[in-house]
DNA sequence: CAAATACAGGACGTCACGTCTCGTATTTAT
DNA sequence: ATAAATACGAGACGTGACGTCCTGTATTTG
């Protein structure tokens, strides 16, 4: 399938990917510069600019490539439990490292239109999906009233999130992230 | 007062001011630059960095310029009444421009944190407050649950209007800040 | 062996950064 | 009046990142 020529080296990926991450560590996303990727990575420029459009584009995937993949729904049966789990798991895990690569990526996302477009539709838009799938599958069950907009109660939820990520109004801890479940609990409530 | 020495001129930085909210609106927030604004406003570049540290406090001291005063809050002595007038006013006037500018800042504020502090402490503290003053009214005179988190619901609502803003997941319209207006009486009601 | 593609290294012109110097203008205090 | 203080426009300066290009080498397919 793939025609002549050198394979892409995994090696260089990964070296770059590892050194952009180290360098948003030591010193911050504004730091960040192709140049310092490629120098620290001990790789071409030219080889970054043929894979990645932009430094942006390199944390997106350095992200994705260490949450491995897509964090499933709960499915426990019960929207109580799933939702307090779902909320928990990703306000929990929007914290830390994970936090300061969130934000540069929403930041950059604004500065950028053609990065904008793969962030808000492979990224933010499937997060949103997986939330929408799980209070669906309640609402077969009959747990959620008929004319409640899923997709507003998971703007609400990831709004906040978000909120509390580029506001910094306040802690991402699990008083918060039940917080919010008990008030989308009462949103989501038939009736 | 005002010690020895020329004053500040009123003209120059009108111009500054002015040539910044030009650029955004001709080239965008990312082609915008100290350098520009200085030449765009025959203005020396010292006299630019004399007045301001950034491009982002140009653009927020241009927004809030434009905006003459914080809006106050609502008072019409119902809660309903109330939160629909505010969410409609907050939710219309982060449209067109202003929402150019505004994604802009929070790109910056996530970015530069001198000026985070500034936007975050500055700016979106004090949206909040002012949906905090007028729902707090609105609990003195037995609207709103004793139980309720008001920073919270405000958060609730800047997190889904920011979320718009950032993601583009739908538009700012009078439907969305009556959804939002319906979702949060639900929130407050006492009992 | 030839064509195709990837690689590291680095040169190149362009641009914005932030600081600095110059000569000039405008104000207050003596 | 004059001195001190501060602001002004103009622009020079070194630094660093931008994105593209070139060179020589390496690795793959047909």
């Amino acid at each position: 399938m793939s025609g002549p020529g050198r394979p892409r080296s995994e090696t260089a990926r990964r070296a770059v990917l590892r050194a952009a991450l180290e360098i948003v560590e030591e010193s911050g996303y504004s730091a960040l510069t192709m140049e310092g990727i490629a120098r620290r990575a001990s790789v071409s420029k030219q080889t970054v600019y043929r894979w990645w459009p932009s430094k942006a584009a390199i944390v997106l995937e350095a992200l994705q490539d260490g949450a491995a993949k897509l964090a499933p729904a709960p499915d426990a049966g019960d929207l109580a439990v799933d939702l307090r789990a779902f909320l928990r798991r990703s306000v929990l895990g929007a914290r830390g490292r994970t936090a300061r690569l969130l934000v540069a990526l929403m930041a950059e996302a604004q500065l950028d239109r053609a990065f904008a477009r793969s962030f808000r539709n492979g990224f933010l838009a499937q997060r949103r999906a997986v939330m929408v799938e799980f209070l669906d599958r309640a609402r077969a069950r009959g747990e959620i009233g008929a004319d409640v907009d899923l997709e507003l109660v998971a703007e609400l939820f990831f709004g906040a999130l978000w909120y509390r990520l580029l506001a910094a109004s306040g802690p991402l801890d699990r008083a918060f992230a039940d917080e919010m479940t008990d008030a989308l609990l009462r949103l989501l409530a038939p009736g």
